[in-house]
RNA sequence: GCGCCUUUAGCUCAGCAGGAUAGAGCAACGGCCUUCUAAGCCGUCGGUCAGAGGUUCGAAUCCUCUAAGGCGCGCCA
């Protein structure tokens, strides 16, 4: 806990002493104190509604009650420098906020850490994001999932969970059959053969190159080759680009996974059946039109599914189903899964599912991100699977730059429809804000460097006491927010309280950097408080741009 | 028809475990560079929080209904 979180907490204790105090209700009625930083600066550094919360309890009028409780309120306490009454009854606290450079010095000595919270409890939580089936390019909307899940991951660790990042790799089943054929296809054409592809076929550039890259290699090699042998060759060659390609590419985005789980892995090891045995043992199972169905209604969902279907394979849902259950049978206490909206539908047989099996289906959680539109010359582009014409996320990456490209997913919340604006994006990129906040970082950066030249450096030791004017304290009260701001984007799964976070202190900054000069040769205690100020800042906004895959350059 | 998401300033969006006069960026307008990076700062303009009911001392926020838009309702993945 750092100075402003525990002077928060002595100040709730006080409160809430003061309550008891003044009999206005017993120790059990008395609701949890809630203390907010008032939007306007003229109602104090934090105010509480306690007063109208108690006003049903203790039957009298808020602002009686509110004279009460600062009647038994102990300034002392809590650095208090003014308690006033305003509005319907709340209770405004003026700070003394010399406190607050306490700060510093912490910030400082934690470094890369500081922000860092045990409020996860170490729980055991897996993500699975991403999870894009092998057969083609990333596009936008896994770009998005990208930028949200590697978000929370790094969120949920930095704020005391245990996390593990998954993907799901698809390489068993029909899809990976249609991409053999394509490869097979576009080899063929590149040999210059007449060949179709196949109805279902994967139409990406991407096994465009394949194709090539097998006749450049090989020549004529494979033409002659047993069907089936082919086939095999070219699945395994597939897969093996495909899947080299898609790692390549989250690394590029910043995205580094701690396990890549194949689907053909749960056939191998039994991991299908054993799932399958469970639910026929707890009579989940049934068969009806030489299919194999899951009485998912059971648990909630619209219509029972196909685990097996007529012809003997397994339906999507079937080894999903068995992927699911050996995480829980991991020890992960929560599972959660970012989705794409367009499978959203998906949910409730999901969660039967789990439930089914016999475990908590709370313990499941999913983020739907919603579906992102891309926008050229005012029109909404098409993005068609048949014909392969989609704007791929390495496409995005290169025109409009990585740092924005994960800002600006990171930046909106997962449940808005989002149009993406590429002319935009392009031809106005120095307006995006990403760079704001980079260009805070850079700045500090600059007086830094400046500041070592006159011999003017951060010292830890430095007296910080010249530090009162209050922009410095409005900078510090951002700094001390960090951690809190970590929790709550964790606890409710919200990266983008992040890059608002990441504005409001890069805002704070620079609202200070046009008002107080921070190196001057002719007051060096001023120049030495300052700059251990904005070193704090300076590690506050690099760990929060790190939370969300954006880079902190040094100059710009 | 059913389910999920969205609707807040001209535009893009925050705010939604109820709190004071609803915020930010862009756009528009007016100021600030002989002083640490003007990719910045300061100010002005701009709102029936889609609409109607309800709960509450108090609703953009919670509940119900309506409207508009998006997505999904396979023995596809």
């Amino acid at each position: 806990m750092n100075v402003a979180e525990k002077v928060q907490e002595a100040l709730k204790a006080e409160i809430k002493a003061a309550v008891l105090k003044a009999g206005l209700a017993e120790e059990a009625e008395v609701p949890a104190v809630v203390l907010e930083v008032p939007k306007e600066k003229a109602h104090g550094d934090y105010s509480t509604n306690m007063a109208m919360q108690l006003a049903r309890i203790a039957k009298k009028a808020p602002r009686a009650i509110a004279d009460d409780i600062i009647a038994h309120f102990d300034s002392s306490k809590a650095s208090i420098e003014k308690i006033e009454i305003a509005g319907p009854g709340f209770i405004n606290f003026y700070m003394d906020n010399s406190y607050l450079t306490d700060l510093i010095p912490v910030v400082l000595r934690e470094g890369d850490d500081y922000g860092r919270t045990n409020a996860g409890n170490n729980e055991k939580v897996q993500v699975e994001f991403v999870s894009a089936n092998p057969t083609g390019d990333l596009h936008l909307g896994h770009a998005r999932g990208a930028s949200v899940g590697d978000s929370l991951c790094n969120i949920l660790d930095k704020a005391g969970y245990d996390v593990t990042r998954e993907y799901y790799i698809n390489d068993a089943g029909n899809q990976i059959n249609n991409l053999a054929l394509s490869v097979e296809a576009r080899y063929f054409q590149a040999l210059g053969h007449d060949k179709e592809m196949p109805e279902d076929g994967y139409h990406g550039q991407d096994i465009v190159g394949i194709g090539q890259k097998l006749a450049d290699e090989f020549g004529d090699k494979f033409v002659n080759m047993e069907e089936k042998e082919r086939f095999n060759t070219f699945r395994e060659y597939g897969l093996k680009y495909e899947m080299e390609k898609l790692k390549k590419d989250l690394e590029d985005f910043r995205v580094k996974f701690d396990v890549w789980y194949s689907e053909t892995s749960l056939y191998q090891n039994g991991k299908i059946d054993e799932a399958l045995a469970a639910l026929r043992e707890k009579g989940h199972i049934y068969e009806e039109d030489g299919a194999v169905w899951f009485r998912s209604t059971a648990f909630g969902d619209d219509k029972d599914r196909v685990l097996i279907k007529n012809d003997g394979s397994y339906t999507y849902l079937t080894p999903d189903l068995a992927y699911h259950k050996d995480k829980f049978d991991r020890g992960f206490e929560k599972v959660i899964n970012v989705w794409g909206a367009d499978h959203h539908g998906y949910i409730p047989r999901m969660k039967a599912a789990v439930e089914a099996l016999g475990y908590n289906p709370d313990q499941l959680e999913v983020e739907i991100i919603q579906l992102v539109h891309l926008y050229k010359n005012g029109e909404k582009m098409k993005m068609s699977k048949r014909t392969g014409k989609a704007v791929t996320m390495r496409d995005l990456v290169e025109e409009v730059g990585l740092d924005a490209v994960r800002y600006f997913f990171a930046m909106r919340s997962s449940d808005t429809h989002m149009d993406f604006d590429l002319d935009l994006a392009v031809s106005e990129s120095n307006e995006n804000p990403v760079y704001y906040a980079q260009y805070a970082h850079a700045r500090i950066c600059s007086i830094l460097r400046q500041g070592e030249e006159q011999d003017l450096t951060v010292n830890e030791q430095a007296d910080l006491s010249p530090l009162k004017a209050e922009k410095e304290f409005e900078l510090l009260k951002k700094i001390g927010d960090f951690p809190q701001a970590i929790a709550e984007a964790a606890e409710k799964r919200i990266p983008h309280r992040m890059t608002n976070y990441v504005q409001e202190l890069s805002a704070a900054f620079h609202s200070f950097y046009n008002a107080e000069k921070v190196l001057d040769a002719e007051n060096k205690p001023l120049s030495e408080a300052r700059l251990a100020l904005i070193q704090a800042v300076q590690v506050t906004l690099k760990n929060a741009l790190q939370l969300i895959g954006v880079s902190a350059p040094e100059k710009m």
